[in-house]
DNA sequence: AGCACGCCGACT
DNA sequence: GTCGGCGTGCTC
């Protein structure tokens, strides 16, 4: 019997920005093999090759002629269904095309393109290793020509399929794809001291000292050795510099010690120590509030999907936390621990991994490609087990989940968890809650001050609450005073930047051993090159806004575009040459400590700039907690999740510039950021003091913040809200029109006003300016929607679209770009 | 996102 | 006369 062959089509999402899936036809010998999910090789336009995700298998013949898939790259799915429909909620949630959300979605090696370059494994001896014909062909190549990209593999194999045989060779390690190979070698390699292997136990070590005789040197720089890798304790190698600085030997003597085998020297990244893990804690008993808490949440998950835990700044959330965890892996399930920035919350990594070990995983966006796929491969394959607890940040919502039992989503508050530029503008918080839905898991947020929509979705009982109000070990709350810098000001008491207030306690702090952290935000007071004559700021060519002065690279830089220069020697405007710097940067602040409290004062600043490279902020987190810092300078980073035992005070040097911006979030903002910064103060023994410079003491939210009254804030937030129409009685949707011909940009944004006011009425906002009117030479007007939340939003949403797509049509308007965001931050 | 097709300025 | 500028449209 001849059995009739199917005409198997499938749908695939292609990693571009385009709205919709494109359907190819599957040849009669893959029939067996294609799987909804799987990555396929298929060309796309008029040379390219893609990797594709198929998102339906039919046999639905298309209406046009459509090209053949040409290879299918896994044997089993990447992608789960589940997966796929959450791309699909992104996607028409956020308004963002299917192609983008899979950019974001899925980590770059698993997507192969043409252009992907190809290079030689150097460490590899090809001669003894068996190789097929075409890998030969390839590896001579390679030899002569050091890179290929994959074109140039098909020319030299001379066939149109070349992934079968790339993707061999890179799962065997032969070749490495070009961005791989740049974070194996970007990394700053430093060289560190440890103990020659073999030297584990005391007895060892014992023999070790007789051996160096009557070396003094050697017997000295071993002892320093010991002390500094705390050994006894929590053994780390040393770095080789600090060594001998430390020690003030030569660099003999530590040879000396290298040919008796008992140091050696080995060469690490950067910071690869710094991670210190499996060594697990046991967990301690939770305190009377915190098993009350417990409690609590247990008994609104027999309810509720969701709960908000609403727990002061040292009340001992993670805690709860973990034992949470642990009875989610009790029953065989997984848990997501969200966070918000993961480059600024190893502490709490460092703290999850003493409980869980390496059946933790973090996934963030600073991970090398490699170690993406291979967490992303490591939970799909669920048979492996490997991990129990994913933590990340944001993009974590995307990995291929099989069994997940609990979310956690910390600091639920923070904005961060909102992508803002490349599309999907997705909210991980969000997403997460969309997520749980479809494992019916729980949600779990953790914050000291929850989001305004938060707290009232828990008010309206969507949410479980649970309040932690008691601080871990009965540590009160921070004394919280103003400075007021009107009177100070007036009566002549202030010292640069300083009131004299402020700057009184901070020689009192500092006088008694403690430390400091102060806080300067970064709106407003940048440091700016100003012209004594006529005021002239210089100003970025292709951004509206005035350049910031990096006093350490002496540039001025760009925020917006990185555009870069050197301060002019003449003021471009007048010709002038007497120009000065002036604001408030944290570099300035750090010379005005110098020049109020002396030389001695150490002061490190915390900001962008400090911590570009993966390790410096550990690094400086590390020095403080070390005491080798007197004073943190930093701007919202230090704000973040950070505990230090001894510091007594926290400086907010203006508190005026987190008040006052046109933002609805504004003032939310600002009290979460106050009391979140004031948390730092006073974790053991003593209650912290917080000092906050603010030409208006009485405004409102600095009273809210001072009596640590989040309710009262709320109350009153809610109000303004429901007042002004703003989430969370209303939803946002805001559209930014762009273009780099300024009268087209007024033209494009009333026409599309008047469109979307057709049916939406006043609705409609805008369009306006933004702060900033020109961005790398694109200049943008915004137009905001906002409607009442019971309103349907997927109709809203595809009525903004036909608008859109209606607008697009004129011809004028046909290079006009625009971006929409749902939920805007 | 790329890439080709297509219509207007400074060069041999 | 041509080379090439980027504006616009399409990709199954």
């Amino acid at each position: 019997m001849i059995e009739e062959r199917k005409t198997l089509f499938v749908d695939v999402v292609l990693p571009l920005a385009l709205p919709k899936t494109y359907t190819f036809r599957v040849p009669f010998e893959l029939n067996d093999f294609i799987r909804k999910g799987q990555r396929v090789i298929v060309p796309f336009g008029k040379s390219k090759l893609l990797t594709a995700i198929v998102k339906r298998v039919h046999e639905e013949i298309p209406s046009y002629t459509t090209k053949y898939v040409d290879f299918i790259l896994d044997e089993r799915p990447v992608v789960t269904e589940r997966q796929l429909a959450l791309w699909d909620w992104i996607s028409s949630y956020y308004m963002a095309n299917i192609g983008d959300v899979m950019t974001a979605a899925l980590p770059s090696r698993l997507k192969l393109e043409s252009e992907t370059k190809i290079l030689l494994n150097e460490s590899l001896d090809y001669q003894q290793i068996k190789l097929t014909e075409q890998e030969v062909f390839i590896i001579d190549a390679l030899e002569v020509r050091g890179v290929l990209d994959l074109k140039e593999v098909g020319k030299i194999l001379d066939r149109k399929t070349v992934y079968p045989v790339v993707k061999r060779m890179l799962d065997k390690d032969l070749v490495y794809v070009e961005e791989e190979l740049k974070e194996m070698y970007k990394p700053k390699i430093e060289k560190y001291i440890t103990l020659e292997d073999g030297l584990d136990s005391e007895e060892e070590l014992k023999m070790a000292f007789e051996k160096l005789g009557r070396s003094h040197k050697q017997e000295e720089v071993l002892m320093t050795f010991l002390k500094l890798s705390g050994y006894g304790e929590s053994f780390e190698p040393v770095l080789k510099k600090t060594l001998l600085e430390e020690t003030g030997a030569s660099h003999s003597v530590l040879n000396g010690l290298f040919e008796k085998s008992i140091l050696k020297e080995v060469h690490e990244e950067v910071g690869r120590f710094k991670i210190k893990d499996t060594d697990t804690q046991e967990e301690r008993d939770l305190s009377p509030a915190q098993q009350k808490a417990f409690d609590e949440v247990k008994t609104s998950f027999e309810e509720k999907d969701v709960c908000l835990l609403h727990g002061v700044t040292g009340s001992g959330k993670t805690e709860l936390f973990v034992k949470l965890i642990k009875e989610q892996i009790a029953q065989g399930k997984k848990v997501l621990y969200l966070l918000p920035e993961i480059a600024l919350t190893t502490q709490i990594i460092n703290r999850l991994k003493k409980f869980f070990g390496d059946k933790i995983a973090v996934y963030h966006s600073r991970f090398s490609p490699n170690e993406r796929v291979e967490i992303w491969n490591d939970i799909l394959n669920e048979k492996y087990n490997k991990y129990d607890v994913i933590l990340g940040a944001r993009s974590a919502v995307f990995l291929p989940f099989k069994q997940l039992g609990l979310i956690i989503v910390d600091e639920e508050h923070e904005t961060s968890y909102k992508q803002h530029d490349p599309s999907p503008r997705y909210h991980a918080r969000d997403t997460a809650l969309v997520l749980a839905k479809q494992f019916g898991a729980k949600v779990l947020m953790g914050t000291a001050t929850p989001a305004i929509e938060t707290m009232h979705h828990a008010e309206q009982g969507h949410y479980g609450y649970v309040s932690l109000s008691e601080r871990f070990g009965g540590l009160q709350l921070p004394e919280i005073q103003c400075a007021d810098l009107k009177e100070a000001t007036a009566k002549n008491k202030m010292h640069g930047i300083f009131s004299k207030y402020l700057l009184d306690t901070m020689k009192e702090v500092l006088e008694d051993g403690k430390q400091i952290i102060l806080f300067q935000n970064r709106r407003g007071y940048a440091p700016r090159w100003v012209c004594e004559m006529c005021n002239h700021t210089p100003q970025c060519t292709r951004c509206d806004v005035s350049l910031h002065y990096h006093k350490f690279q002496h540039l001025l830089t760009c925020h917006y575009c990185g555009f870069t220069m050197k301060p002019p020697t003449r003021c471009a405007a007048c010709g002038s040459t007497d120009l000065k710097m002036v604001g408030i940067g944290t570099e300035k602040i750090e010379e005005e400590i110098e020049i109020h409290l002396g030389s001695k004062i150490k002061v490190q600043r915390m900001d962008l700039d400090t911590t570009r490279s993966k390790y410096a902020y550990q690094n400086i987190i590390d020095d403080f907690e070390n005491k080798q810092i007197d004073i943190l300078v930093g701007t919202q980073m230090i704000t973040k999740g950070l505990d230090f035992d001894n510091v007594a005070l926290v400086g907010i040097l203006n508190a005026d510039d987190l008040l006052f911006y046109p933002d609805f979030r504004a003032f939310e903002r600002a009290y979460q950021l106050m009391s979140q910064v004031s948390g730092r103060a006073g974790r053991k023994g003593k209650r912290g003091r917080v000092i906050i410079q603010t030409y208006d003491p009485n405004h409102w939210i600095i009273q809210k913040v001072m009596y640590h009254d989040y309710e009262g804030m709320y109350k009153q937030e809610l109000y303004e809200r429901k007042n002004y129409q703003y989430p969370p009685f209303f939803r946002m949707i805001r559209l930014t029109v762009r273009h780099k011909d300024e009268s087209r940009v007024d033209k494009a944004s009333l026409k599309l006003t008047l469109k979307l006011q057709e049916k939406l009425g006043n609705r409609v906002l805008g369009p306006e300016y933004g702060s900033i009117k020109r961005i790398r030479n694109l200049y943008n007007k915004m137009i905001t929607v906002k409607f009442e939340r019971k309103a349907s939003p997927s109709k809203v949403k595809e009525y903004i679209s036909d608008c859109i797509a209606h607008f697009s049509m004129d011809d004028d308007f046909k290079s006009v770009r625009i971006k929409v965001d749902v939920d805007p931050n």
